[in-house]
DNA sequence: ACCGCACCCTGAGCGC
DNA sequence: TGCGCTCAGGGTGCGG
């Protein structure tokens, strides 16, 4: 699910929640991938202490904790980490939607795909992290502890400049948008984004990553920093599972120019947007538009 | 070093 | 109703 802007609104929204408070207690439901420092350790080196920051490395999110151990946070395909007050239908499973009266509003109840609750103090909302495929992680850093994950991620997509992509795609024979999805080299790119960027650069995703020029590569993160900033301004986009901490709704997903449009009309000259799947993903595009 | 692929897991939506 | 299939904003680790 979330990608650089979804990942970012989640910051700037859950850290007036978190930043300054300090971490009461936590309730995790058991160990499992999910976890990769276990439920009991997570516990004990969490309660009690305060979070000082709370930063944004790519796709992960880095809360600094009192003492100078940080909580590694990511949210892989269907995470969610919002406000224990947060009400939305995206919370919810589509028996429990289905049941509910038309407009009925419920605060959300923790059930057993919320595998980590942070209960902290000065009487406000929890923050809940929810994750139904379990795709997303939870680590606890020492102080001063290195983290081979963090370590890998390259420069920040919103960084990203033509020159360093094209230097990055010389001799390369995968795809551009493997490129693109390779967060050693674009942190932070997912999906959807490295669609809409393709889309508007006028690339075709399936290219060669050694046969783009280096003007192409300038135009490709152009784009990419067009929409990754414009889905920020909207809160990201809302597709199946994605909520802001507060519960709200993304606004992206109505800006999209190709990704799951499928056979709908491009909106530059009308063609049909094809579907395929290029560096094993789902891959929208517009065989006019794009070369 | 690089590339493609299997795999981790759960649920929704579809055709039959 | 139910079964079987496909699909899903991600990342890792393996073998060739």
């Amino acid at each position: 699910m979330p990608e650089l802007p979804e990942v970012e609104t989640t910051r700037r929204r859950i850290t007036p929640l978190l930043v300054g408070r300090r971490i009461e207690k936590v309730e995790t439901t058991r160990a499992s991938y999910f976890f990769l420092t276990p439920p009991a350790d997570l516990k004990r080196a969490l309660e009690g202490r305060r979070v000082e920051s709370l930063e944004r490395v790519g796709k992960y999110l880095v809360a600094g904790l009192e003492g100078g151990s940080r909580l590694l946070l990511h949210l892989g395909m269907t995470g969610q980490l919002f406000s224990s007050s947060a009400t939305s239908v995206r919370l919810l499973s589509a028996t429990v939607r289905a049941s509910l009266a038309p407009d009925e509003q419920r605060v959300f109840e923790p059930d057993l795909h919320t595998h980590l609750q942070l209960h902290l103090d000065g009487g406000g909302p929890q923050v809940f992290f929810r994750d139904v495929r379990k795709f997303g992680k939870v680590q606890w850093l020492a102080p001063g502890e290195q983290n081979a994950r963090l370590d890998r991620l390259g420069t920040d997509a919103l960084e990203l400049t033509g020159e360093g992509l094209f230097r990055a795609c010389r001799g390369r024979r995968a795809t551009i948008k493997g490129m693109l999805l390779d967060q050693s080299i674009a942190a932070g790119v997912g999906n959807i984004y490295a669609d809409e960027a393709l889309f508007v650069a006028g690339v075709r995703p399936a290219r060669a990553a050694g046969r783009v020029t280096r003007r192409e590569c300038d135009a490709i993160c152009d784009g990419l920093h067009r929409v990754l900033l414009r889905s920020i301004e909207t809160g990201g986009s809302s597709i199946s599972d994605y909520v802001s901490p507060d519960g709200a709704d993304g606004g992206y997903q109505d800006e999209r120019k190709v990704y799951g449009r499928t056979g709908e009309p491009c909106l530059v000259c009308g063609t049909p947007i094809k579907r395929r799947i290029v560096a094993q993903r789902s891959t929208h595009y517009c065989a006019d538009c794009q070369r």
